[in-house]
DNA sequence: ATAAACTGTATAGCAACTATAGAGTCAATC
DNA sequence: GATTGACTCTATAGTTGCTATACAGTTTAT
C-alpha cells in the first residue's frame, strides 16, 4: 500500500489532481492509514493510469465516469462506448475546422501590418475596428 | 444614448457580457441616468464591435486590453501588436496540430471495436486500459 | 395604481485542475 | 524527548470568459 505522494510519482500526476478525482468520484474513496492518509494499491494505479489515458484523448471527466461504470458491467452492449467515441471524434474535427478558418483569418489580418508602421497606419488595428472579416 | 439593453441588441452580444467587459475595463464605466442605468453612445459600439471581432479571432481580454490601450496612442510603434498576433497565431496552429493528432489516436482507437460487442470485448474499453498509444 | 419589462449589484456555476493557508502526521536526527 | 523536514489533511480561492440566478430598484405602459 502506498501513499498519495507515491501514487502520484508512479503514475504521474499531481496529489491534487488525485484528491480532486476522489472528490469527482472517478476513484472509490481510498482507504486511510491510522493517521488518516489516503492508502492505495496496485488496482488504484491501473485506474489513475487508465483515467489519464482518457484525458491525454481529452474525454471529460463525465465521460471517463461513464466509461468505468461502463466497465464495470462486462456482459452490457458497448453501443453506448461507440456512440461516446463517435460524438467526441466529431467534436474534435469540429474543432479543428473551426481553428484552422480562424487561423486563415489571423494570417490575412497579419499580412495587412509589417512592422516598424505606427499604431495608426497598423493595418491591423485597421481591420479590427472594422466589419469582421467574411469567412471566405 | 442608449441603455445596455438597446447596445445589446446593436452590437450582438448579451447583457451580462457588456457589464463584465466594464468590469473587466475593455471598456469605460459608462455615464449613469439619473435612476443609476448605463448610458451608451456610438461611441461605445465601435468600441464594443471591436471586442467582438477580436473575441471571434480567438483573442484574450488581457490581449483585446492591450490593443485598446495601443489604439489609444496612435503614435506609437506598432511593433507590439505585430509580436501579439504572431504569438496567437503560433497557439493556434500548435492547437490544431494537438488536435489533428488527437483525432487519429482516436479514429485508431475506434476502429478497434464495432458495434453489438459486449463490453468484456469492446476494443476501445480494452485498449485505453492498456498503455497509451503512442504517438505514430 | 399596478403590472410588465428593464436595470442594478452581488454571487455562484462551468471544466479541470492548480495554488495556497493552516493544521496534523511521521521518520529521522540531536 | 524535542525538533526538524517531508509529507499529508481539509478547505478555499484562482484560472477563463462568460452565463445564470436572486433580489431589489426603475421605467414605461395600461
Amino acid at each position: 500500500m502506498m501513499k498519495i505522494g507515491e501514487l502520484s510519482k508512479v503514475v504521474g500526476c499531481s496529489v491534487q489532481t488525485i484528491r480532486h478525482y476522489e472528490k469527482e468520484q472517478l476513484i472509490a474513496s481510498a482507504e486511510r492509514s491510522e493517521g488518516n492518509f489516503r492508502l492505495y494499491d496496485e488496482a488504484a494505479v491501473e485506474q489513475l493510469l487508465f483515467i489519464k489515458h482518457c484525458r491525454s484523448l481529452d474525454l471529460s471527466l463525465p465521460e471517463i465516469r461513464q466509461l468505468l461504470a461502463l466497465n464495470r458491467s462486462p456482459g452490457a452492449q458497448c453501443d453506448d462506448v461507440n456512440r461516446m467515441m463517435d460524438r467526441h471524434i466529431e467534436q474534435v474535427e469540429a474543432r479543428i475546422q473551426e481553428l484552422t478558418k480562424l487561423n486563415k483569418q489571423l494570417r490575412m489580418l497579419r499580412r495587412s501590418c509589417s512592422n516598424r508602421r505606427t499604431v495608426e497606419q497598423c493595418g491591423i488595428l485597421r481591420n479590427l475596428s472594422a466589419t469582421p472579416v467574411s469567412s471566405g
